[in-house]
DNA sequence: CTGAAAGCGCTAACAA
DNA sequence: TTGTTAGCGCTTTCAG
């Protein structure tokens, strides 16, 4: 008689209320994990096996206002780190009870505020995004709810929340530092998009490292573009039939990598012995590679772990005041066999 | 007077309203596309913009028993693989309107489920998943709640959803045999978690194919283990030190070629003079390493795009009879430079 | 084209 | 411990 058939509608609180006769209450208290005398427990969990009943999250998010889920954005889901973060993030927020909603915005402004609108009316109790770094509408609407907020890789200036950086400057500050100390004298950068935030100060970087070393800058070696291969491949070919005279290269970014190395391979150039190398992330590949590519790692796992915490917490401790710290966690650098000496 | 302070409850329906003086139902109409006085659309347009409304998803859905919200659900989300798939099918759904909730399940059959739980209590309108191949409860109450389900990559026996594939045995066995004209006796195969489809038809492939070239097989030519690099790494380093006289390997996965490249340069190996290698996908990667990969590659781009065609269309004819359909999409071998002659 | 009213499934007082 | 009840914000008849 409680029998369901294809596509029948989905039974409901009210329906395990009458098949056990108890009240609506009692059974939302029981699935709310509140205390039901044990008689009714056991009938109640043998009439949602019966009836298949499946609690509905729609009604009790309109209820509560609460989702017990999170947002996440990234701008590129096919990156590695985007997708290495995600997927830590990811563990440790359903180990807390909280679901994940995740989406991608393809490095696309525009559809970076079209996902934060679909969030937002998701209900997502938190959101952890790498921005663009725009300040969209719906990023100020987020802040005047009260959702936790949690940006990663890149601040929001202006913005009162939560911040995981790694020390870009620093990084290509000193690796350009490293190469001109071996010698080198015509060091080219890849800095991907210089309007994104990590782009702009791993260049910055670069560029601060030059004029304490007082070595004069040609602009031909700084090769400004997107962050895939295929810009890679670009911007490395660009650099390398511009400046027949390059040493080293400093590469910011993972598909940025890939692009470069396919374009040196192509023209047959040795590394290190014609060019040196040095590379952000490059993540499994630079220990493979021959040579192995010396890259500035960063700590992924961590980024992903304290970003994980902090949304944790900041959901704990909603209503209170808080104050929103920014964290800069350091990379490091490991030097493999892609960078060489000039005589 | 309609201001709103940090923290106050968004504004609804209902608010928009009264202050426009015009009832509930219009501006519901307005919302939805209705046709509305053109005086009135002005009016609720403004309010709108002043009082920051912003349809409450939660509400929309318990009552339409809608969602407009797809899921997706994949084994790695660290995998190019996956993420690629991802990325695509995000695209086209959210171009017809669609949103989309991504989760990985780390090919933990156990999360597997807990996530499905997931996604059916968010009442997605869609399911687009890589399974494990394990029948979970949920995924029948997804066909139960004739909810419109697309697999990917992997079957699911006895389940009527529609199905894409690539030809996993056919790619294989072509393989095995093409190695074996080319002078190969000793072929290993890393067909990683042969408990999942792809590893299975895989490695069936290059049985068979020894069965009918009548070569006898050595079960330590073949190294069973998991998907991921260190996985690679140890199922190849077994192989290399169990088979002095091996002459070729035939590896399953991405993860898995990234291992086997990383035990064969620690060894010293060469490709393909000492041995030679064929991987499955190995994306960006297979074109920059030197010697260049030669792998078999999966039509990605249209896997996503069929499967966002497939769900898009399953959604449109709901409740119509439907006869679940399965695709096999064909792989092509791209011979670059890892195989060689043995004389 | 507009308005009144019912109710989706659930939770959370409050009363018993 | 259990039951009654009032909505959460929205869509959707059905009248007007």
């Amino acid at each position: 008689m409680y029998s369901y058939f294809f596509g029948e509608n989905m039974s409901t609180i009210k329906d395990i209320a009458k098949h056990t006769g108890l009240a609506l209450s009692t059974v939302s208290k029981y699935i709310n994990g509140g205390s039901v005398r044990a008689a009714n427990r056991i009938k109640i969990a043998e009439a949602i096996k019966v009836l298949g009943y499946r609690r509905n999250e729609a009604a009790r998010s309109l209820k509560t206002k609460r989702s017990m889920t999170i947002g996440i954005l990234v701008p590129n889901l096919k990156s590695h780190f985007d997708t290495t973060i995600l997927s830590i993030i990811e563990n440790h927020l359903t180990d807390a009870g909280y679901g994940v909603i995740i989406c991608g915005y393809h490095q696309n402004p525009k559809m970076e505020s079209e996902k934060l609108n679909f969030l937002l009316q998701k209900q997502v109790d938190g959101l952890i995004m790498i921005p663009t770094g725009q300040i969209h509408q719906e990023i100020l609407e987020f802040i005047k709810d009260d959702t936790p907020l949690v940006l990663i890789d890149r601040p929001l200036p202006g913005i009162e929340a939560d911040t995981i950086l790694v020390d870009n400057f620093q990084s290509s500050y000193k690796l350009t530092t490293f190469l001109f100390e071996l010698g080198h004298r015509k060091i080219g950068i890849m800095p991907g998009n210089d309007e994104i935030f990590t782009g702009k100060m791993r260049l910055k970087g670069y560029l601060e490292a030059h004029r304490d070393l007082r070595l004069s800058l040609d602009y031909n070696l700084v090769q400004i573009s997107g962050w895939d291969m295929k810009d890679g491949y670009e911007a490395a070919n660009k650099l390398l039939n511009l400046n027949s005279d390059i040493t080293a290269c400093l590469v910011c970014g993972d598909g940025l990598g890939y692009g470069a190395l396919k374009a040196i391979q192509e023209k047959n150039i040795k590394i290190p012995e014609d060019i040196s190398l040095a590379c952000y992330d490059l993540i499994n590949v630079a220990e493979i590679f021959r040579p192995r590519i010396s890259t500035i790692v960063q700590p992924i796992e961590k980024i992903g772990q304290l970003a994980a915490e902090r949304i944790l917490h900041l959901l704990a401790s909603k209503g209170k005041p808080f104050k929103a710290a920014t964290f800069k966690l350091p990379t490091h650098f490991i030097d493999r066999d892609s960078i060489g000496k000039v005589h």
